[in-house]
DNA sequence: AAGAAAACATGACAATTATCATATTAAAAT
DNA sequence: ATTTTAATATGATAATTGTCATGTTTTCTT
């Protein structure tokens, strides 16, 4: 039994309806990688022949608008798969993958899998429920965007890593971002980010050890509007 | 064979894998709907148990931001479904399903399509690929919120409705929209997307009949930054 | 350890967008 | 047909956010 059998379970947990065969299988099958921060795994408009499986390290899911700007979508953590969605659709990525610190994944190429996606009809049916939720999440970012303010995302963004991501035994978010991505996340101007942060500070809301932040007032940054 | 089944195979185009049998098994359960524009189909929070399918008219999904705005997230037009996710996953329904026209549509219980949802591995993998459609718009969606300005994303938004839902005869925009829904699915004040759209139409970009907006240099909207 | 480069920070100002006030016009109701 | 209501329009102003300049700190390189 390989080890990736119990990582991929872990976290598309579509795949727990895989039979143990079908994980076998896919197991043997899979190529191992280090890559090293600041890596681009891909990149927009590659094609894509397969999924990665993040057994350790973090990455960014980004877009670049035409200014320029790279507007992160989505960060993908440990126990996790990275573009699942060449698995179903034939479309070249329309997404950017960056690794935010030193990352450990597996390759498991698009040709293994699909099968068992068209022929397995519960595994299929998870990745479903699966996107079905990603895609009730994408709504809520885009109500986010058009309606709130910079120092209200700021705020949320904060809380999501918080509370997604969690936090290293000294209480610092354990995802360590720099103020450019918080940036590229809230889709705001670098310099903007960092005033909102200093406020936030200067309020108590979150205090700075170095580069790592500290949500002191987790309900002073839920009561921002 | 009733009407509902070629309906239903037009526009969920997933529902192209359904056997004869099951088609034929789903159009029989339907029930017919006429709906006045206005009425709320279903609401935030609401758990709907089926789909609807859309034979006739429009309709907006949207969701209440705090502020009190209704974020268009979604319009659903004639050869539509409406409330796929549900067949899919438990939640509730996160967005609300306004008519935006006198609508005619029909409605399909969950439990008469979920059990081909489960069983049929064809069906499912093309509903998977439809998701993974939306889910890809979904992203672009988030770019433009988040990067572009008021003017930019009106723009496309009259882009998107000419290309996507057609011209009457006379070239107006086939989908009449009222100034406020125009504010709510590019995310700004009312007052802000009646200044825009007065601009366009001093600069030539778009003239208007009444209510009506027809769109006279498209070149123009998309060369817009 | 010294120098170079990148990231962070802050001020000054401009551009964009929201809000409030108030007309004007169009649509609906009686 | 006339009143009432809702939608559209526009000005004035405030608030938010972006841009450019510049300085400081941190990190990386050699």
């Amino acid at each position: 039994m390989g080890k990736c059998e119990q990582c991929i379970i872990k976290q598309f947990n579509s795949l727990k309806s895989l039979t143990k065969d079908e994980l076998v299988r896919i197991s043997n099958c899979k190529t191992s990688y280090t890559i090293k921060k600041g890596t681009v795994i891909f990149e927009e408009g590659e094609t894509l022949n397969g999924v990665y499986c993040v057994k350790d390290g973090i990455c960014k899911l980004s877009k670049l608008s035409e200014n320029g700007k790279d507007q992160i979508v989505k960060m993908v953590v440990k126990g996790q798969l990275l573009g699942q969605r060449s698995l179903v659709s034939d479309e070249s990525s329309n997404l950017q993958a960056t690794a935010l610190n030193d990352m450990e994944v597996c390759f498991i190429p698009k040709s293994e899998i699909i099968a068992d996606l068209q022929k397995n009809p519960k595994f299929s049916f998870d990745v479903l429920k699966d996107m079905a939720h990603d895609l009730r999440e994408a709504d809520d970012i885009i109500v986010n965007m058009a309606q709130k303010s910079v120092r209200q995302r700021l705020a949320e963004a904060l809380i999501y890593i918080h509370d997604s991501f969690g936090v290293n035994p000294d209480g610092t978010l354990s995802i360590l971002l720099s103020r450019e991505d918080f940036a590229n996340i809230v889709g705001t101007a670098t310099e903007s980010a960092i005033r909102v942060l200093s406020q936030f500070k200067k309020e108590g809301l979150i205090s700075t050890i170095g580069k790592q932040i500290k949500i002191e007032d987790i309900k002073g940054l839920k009561r921002i509007e």
